[in-house]
RNA sequence: GAGCCCGUAGCUCAGCGGUAGAGCAUUCGACUUUUAAUCGAAUGGCCCUGGGUUCGAAUCCCAGCGGGCUCACCA
């Protein structure tokens, strides 16, 4: 949906994506076009940290082609030819993945049994997460490049200079390493390992390595080109910038010291790196690095249980050079920074605001919800929302217009906010027995309501909701909950209700109770009392 | 050892050269048949310290102090 208004001075926009598009573009000019790239090691699958590269670089990817107007791509490149190096836990028929250990992940029976490979299976689920959100992107395999010819050319420039490659990465590796380094990694011809053996000879001429086999001594020559040999990773990064002519990538800062070092094998070769941008990591709630061994942290799965992706985005959108921690308190928050993003946007469509990015430069179109995420959590803790219907019974007080159909994004948070009460509030609950002095305004409520059930059930909510509330008063209005009003009539005491809602609901607070029941239903009102009743019961005996 | 990030209200943080902000918490008030959600208001800050640039600095630069992370094995 392309604007009428006058087209922004896109120069002069301070949103980052923008400040990085600017990075790349003199260098995309001179090509005529782009191309982005972001990377994956296939040994694990796609997590949290997957969908905030991929993001992030799509954002920039749009306001590079917003700014400059060029044709871009962006790779997702897997590097599946890496040798397995651990049996994961989280997989089946480990025995089998045990006896591949070294050999390339496209080169190992999946474990699953579903493809062709264990790399093409991880290759699969890669690209069905990324398909999952809707990213627009080419997916690259390694091995697919290595095998078609596509690197033999610059791996031949790698071979011819080998030794200055070589030279790059020894001072920063350990002496014993040190004696084994080669940027080369030869697929053994007839075990079909990676592997990580020393030179003893590079051969320029016949495109050719020479090297021996630790174990047997055998000596072998093997071609560098048509995936015959693998570059090790960081020449192995720089192969693919150099082959590709990638403008840019960006990583997180634990990966500073490779972009440099790949970077300077990338000129080695003979080719400008990309531009490279370098994102922060997240910790957890205590500020410790989240890692998924020790399980600290979110996972996207659990973020997208209780909010939609596009808060998640909006997450990602926000200052990725800072560390942030991620824990569950940030999802509402995200929630509501982005909801209120995307109502701002609606006045005033500017690539300044994260939603513009998030939305892809458009306007959605479908109305804002009429309440905060974090009120909705809220009221379906109140309201005990064990189902979407109870929270739009309340919810129907605040927006009487709005109904699931006519609010999809509200629809989708009150699916969350239910999500979010049964996970966290309703195993919290408390459920107490009445006391023997409880007792019969609970038995006269129970008796009301069953006595008056047919009745109410033919009402309409409002009214139901009101004749409810009375029955609640008439019940308590004995002892011990009598309690002078400021006119010296007898009122019910706030006790009753504290009674209500911790017998009832176990909880300490709670809604009005007549409207509870209307939505709840006078038969569920009925067991849940019934229910209370016997606790009690058991309690005195 | 090398590098990166952060020090702003009680807590979590936004603010990126022009009068110090939000959410939560606290206090008070409104609403409700006397309970909740909700709504309104108030309280609350040497913007870590010291220099520098500037008419003007929470903001830019330098130094220091404090907190934390990453890389120095593998990708």
């Amino acid at each position: 949906m392309p604007h009428a208004a006058a087209a922004p001075d896109w120069a002069a926009i301070r949103a980052w994506p923008f400040e990085e598009a600017r990075r790349v573009a003199p260098r995309a000019e001179r090509k005529g076009h782009a191309l982005f790239e972001t990377g994956y090691g296939p040994s694990g699958l796609p997590h949290i940290g997957t969908f905030g590269e991929v993001a992030r670089t799509t954002w920039v990817r749009h306001a590079f082609t917003r700014m400059t107007g060029l044709p871009s791509r962006l790779i997702a490149f897997s590097d599946d030819m890496d040798g397995l190096r651990k049996v994961p836990d989280n997989v089946p028929n480990k025995e089998m993945l045990a006896r591949h250990l070294g050999r390339p992940l496209t080169a190992i029976p999946d474990p699953f049994g579903t493809h062709e490979s264990f790399g093409a299976h991880n290759n699969a689920r890669l690209r069905a997460f990324l398909d999952a959100f809707g990213f627009e992107y080419e997916f690259a395999s390694s091995t697919d490049y290595y095998r078609s010819g596509r690197f033999d050319a610059a791996l031949l420039r790698m071979l011819e200079v080998h030794d200055a490659v070589r030279d790059v990465i020894l001072p920063t590796l350990g002496p014993e390493r040190r004696a084994t380094y080669s940027p080369f990694l030869p697929i053994h011809p007839r075990t079909g390992v990676v592997m990580q053996v020393p030179m003893e000879e590079t051969r320029p001429a016949s495109g050719t390595v020479v090297w021996r086999d630790p174990d047997s001594g055998e000596r072998f020559e093997t071609p560098v080109t048509g995936g015959h040999v693998k570059a090790q990773w960081k020449a192995d990064w720089a192969l693919r910038w150099f082959a590709l002519g990638v403008d840019y990538e960006m990583s997180g800062k634990d990966l500073i010291d490779s972009v440099r070092l790949s970077s300077a094998i990338c000129r080695i070769l003979g080719a400008e790196p990309p531009v490279s941008f370098t994102y922060e990591l997240f910790l957890d709630e205590h500020g410790q690095k989240i890692s998924k061994s020790k399980g600290n942290g979110l996972t996207i799965e659990e973020w997208l249980r209780y909010a939609p992706p596009e808060s998640l985005a909006q997450f990602m959108y926000n200052a990725p050079p800072r560390a942030k921690r991620l824990y569950f308190d940030v999802i509402p928050r995200s929630v509501d920074e982005y909801l209120q993003n995307r109502e701002r946007l609606r006045r005033d469509p500017s690539p300044e605001n994260p939603a513009w990015h998030i939305h892809g430069g458009l306007v959605p179109n479908d109305p804002e919800p009429p309440v905060s995420f974090a009120m909705l959590l809220n009221l379906a803790s109140v309201v005990n929302a064990e189902e979407p219907s109870m929270l739009w019974g309340f919810l129907r007080r605040y927006a009487p217009e709005a109904t699931p159909e006519s609010h999809p994004m509200l629809a989708r948070l009150v699916e969350h906010a239910v999500l979010y009460f049964r996970d966290f509030v309703a195993p919290t609950r408390v459920f107490r027995a009445p006391t023997a002095a409880e007792r019969p305004a609970f038995e006269a409520l129970l008796a009301s309501l069953r006595d008056r059930a047919a009745d109410l059930e033919a009402m309409p909510p409002e009214e139901r909701a009101k004749a409810a509330q009375d029955l609640v008063y008439d019940a308590g209005r004995r002892e011990p909950f009598l309690e002078p009003q400021k006119d010296g009539r007898m009122g019910v005491s706030r006790a009753w209700f504290s009674a209500i809602y911790q017998v009832l609901l176990g909880q300490q607070e709670g809604p009005r109770f007549g409207g509870f029941i209307a939505l709840y239903g006078v038969g569920g009102v009925i067991s849940l009392i019934e229910g209370a009743l016997a606790r009690g019961e058991g309690a005195a005996a």
